[in-house]
DNA sequence: GCCGTTTCCCTACCGTTGGTACAGTTTCCG
DNA sequence: CGGAAACTGTACCAACGGTAGGGAAACGGC
């Protein structure tokens, strides 16, 4: 059990970065199976077909970037006791991060499968969406504690706020990969933080 | 010459719906000359391989975009005097024209490039560096005119506020498809345009 | 109405890729 | 030691991107 798993992870290893690099069509089993030292059968053994593989690959991602997001934001929690303060350190962190990758983002596998929308089945295309509606609980949950402080200087939606989150990181990778500025994820990011600090921020003291 | 532009054009008509619904990988020669009519030679006289098609089709989808965001912000310019009120116009007038599609937006070819990468070549990569370059001198221009005007109420770099605009939009096409909810790109814009308006609004009056 | 260019069609072929089938073998673990 | 898990090897298939080359309509200009 043990030996399978970790032949498992370097398959998927190899396959999560080809596939942020040349996407789906353009990642080959060949050049997969040859990376990780594996034949052909073996692959199969591990996986029916690049369907599996692809949802294998995305269940893992979101995981682990779920996992990425609950360190981040539960150690700016423990850093500050205001709810705001807390979001807008975690959203620095988070830029921090992310500008110390040296290539800057690899890409997000979730981005890739919306771009690939009709190749993917059901399956696939479920677990993406829970990926978004996961990151619309987590940052909604925040916005929600901060409004219970502080009240916004203009009435926005929850979820659309939550959101934004979302759509400012994902749009954040795609400008940063086609200028080829790979501060521009971060950059972006900060910029939103300060629409956030605006948003909150008391009106006319 | 008048014939063989159209014949392009319905390849590239038939190549732009199959690469936004399956990416380049997904999209077969075969199924765009059996949507287009066409034989395998017809096709390889228009296109010398893939890649070419890509670039065709990547340049007419950028000038494309250029012409609807410039019939919408002149537009916006048109109807109000105020540089702030003609941006936030022209944002609300974007999001009501995307708000109109019936099945949400059907893609980006530009996030579509930026997820294959590797697998293009340096020509298609320099075109969509360009057009995200175009966008923040778009909006870059139309903030500079704003802030002849207004002063911000926390400073921001102008270029990384232009870059905004276009993440919002990138991003918020990624995440109308992931969540399989088309109003959620228009919806984000508003939300972005509250941030605009925040921001530039005078301070403590 | 002829001529050349543009715009295709037809046929045949090639290497790569995703995938199937299935028999045999090694490795690990209880 | 035995049996399951984790592979290997070989052979095969259809689909796809692409090449090669020989034609044939259709069109425009003169």
């Amino acid at each position: 059990m043990r030996k399978g798993e970790e032949t498992r992870a370097k398959i998927l290893d190899a396959a999560e970065i080809s596939v942020l690099a040349k996407g789906f069509g353009g990642t080959s089993i060949d050049e997969l199976i040859a990376e990780t030292g594996i034949t052909k059968s073996g692959f199969f053994y591990h996986f029916r077909d690049k369907n599996e593989l692809a949802k294998a690959l995305l269940e893992r991602y979101v995981e682990n970037d779920e996992r990425i997001y609950d360190e981040i934001f539960s150690r700016a929690r423990e850093l500050a006791d205001d709810p705001l303060q807390a979001f807008l350190l975690g959203l620095k962190l988070l830029s921090e991060l992310l500008s110390d990758l040296p290539n800057g983002h690899p890409g997000c596998l979730v981005a890739v499968v919306c771009s690939h929308e009709r190749a993917f089945d059901r399956d696939i295309q479920e677990i993406n969406r829970q990926a978004a509606l996961m990151w619309r609980r987590r940052f909604g949950a925040m916005f929600r504690d901060i409004m219970r402080v502080y009240r916004p200087r203009e009435p926005l939606d929850v979820d659309q706020l939550a959101d934004m989150v979302s759509t400012v990181i994902e749009g954040g990778i795609i400008l940063s990969k086609a200028l080829k500025e790979p501060k521009n994820l971060p950059e972006q990011l900060l910029v939103f933080r300060t629409f956030v600090r605006l948003l909150f921020q008391p009106s006319a003291a």
